[in-house]
DNA sequence: GACAAAGTATACAGGTCTGTCTACTATTTG
DNA sequence: CAAATAGTAGACAGACCTGTATACTTTGTC
């Protein structure tokens, strides 16, 4: 693929995840990614393309680092349900840290059933789907019911580092009640 | 105060919270409440004080509502911090719910100190303080740690709501959740 | 080396944005 | 009743927005 094309999802993803999406102006992308308005729309029809472009690409990344992470700090499936919450703090701790994209992208476009809005419900199904999977083989029955809040716990903790600032204390509070959860589910 | 600023902000709340801050511009809300622009101007320096001022009625508002609700769904402090739960799964059903203002506002605004992200943080600060006082009264030792367990419950059932659109059941599970945590703070 | 593909730079159209200003009209208050 | 106050309607400035078009340059491939 172009590299063109590369960098200007890569401008764009950081400077939506600053700025925000309605915020963020095309020539200020063209500016940071030093390329030309016509190199963009001959990659993209229209911003919003460019937007789901971004949003998709920042979907495979974040959860390959994710899991990645998560596999690295932990062995075993039990193990590795908490872990998810030592990847969060790791991620919080991050200076260029502004949130969860797709909950700042649903904040900014309201309607239902479109495509920007199905690629975030997308991302919290797949997140909702690894952890799910986790407990299966970590032998929990109510595997299903377990991921559910676990996945509450992490948007909990993701919201309270953005909004509320205390970064470290959002994860390991999420952390100390997954730990909870897991153990009552395990009995 | 003026029946016209009053107007002005309840429209710009509704235009706010379905459209976003960046997107909703000062001709559409002047349009919406029938007012005319030197009127808005004279009421307000610029758009973010509007957007301020529009922000902190709605922290008023919203947690008078919330507790008022809580209060009238039980009585004891211990039925209460449960309660909670019941009142946000109200909120989510509402057919304006559009996750909250503040998180959606942080996502807009993100540099740190600005008096937009201050008002924000402080409701989070009033909401955990509203759970703690409850939490106290219901004779719990450990209770600031049990407001920011359930605080985080809250924060990740209405980002979960919004994106996931599973309104009733992220509600539901983390008042199971709640359930748990304040048995075991109770023990 | 020729030629197609991809890129640059920039002007432009048509619209929208915030905020100011002028001129006029109700409304309230002393 | 007169004067101050608060409002309407709308034009306007200057900036920014998305998306298109023109003319030129670089790059890669046969």
């Amino acid at each position: 693929m172009s590299v063109k094309r590369e960098k200007l999802i890569e401008t764009a993803l950081e400077l939506f995840a600053k700025n925000g999406f309605h915020a963020t102006g095309i020539d200020t992308i063209l500016a940071h990614a030093g390329v030309a308005k016509k190199t963009l729309y001959s990659h993209f029809r229209t911003k919003d393309e460019l937007i789901l472009a971004a949003l998709r690409q920042h979907d495979g990344e974040f959860r390959n680092f994710f899991m990645k992470n998560v596999e690295a700090l932990a062995d075993t499936p039990e193990e590795r349900l908490l872990a998810v919450f030592d990847v969060a703090e790791a991620w919080f701790s991050q200076n260029n840290f502004y949130g969860c994209m797709f909950i700042n992208a649903v904040g900014e476009y309201s309607e239902e059933g479109t495509a920007i809005r199905e690629v975030c419900k997308e991302f919290k199904r797949l997140m909702h789907s690894y952890m799910k999977s986790l407990a299966e083989q970590a032998g929990i029955k109510e595997a299903d019911e377990l991921a559910s809040e676990l996945a509450l716990l992490l948007e909990g903790s993701i919201v309270t580092a953005q909004v509320s600032e205390q970064r470290d204390k959002a994860a390991k509070t999420a952390k100390r009640v997954a730990k909870t959860l897991i153990d009552e589910a395990n009995s």
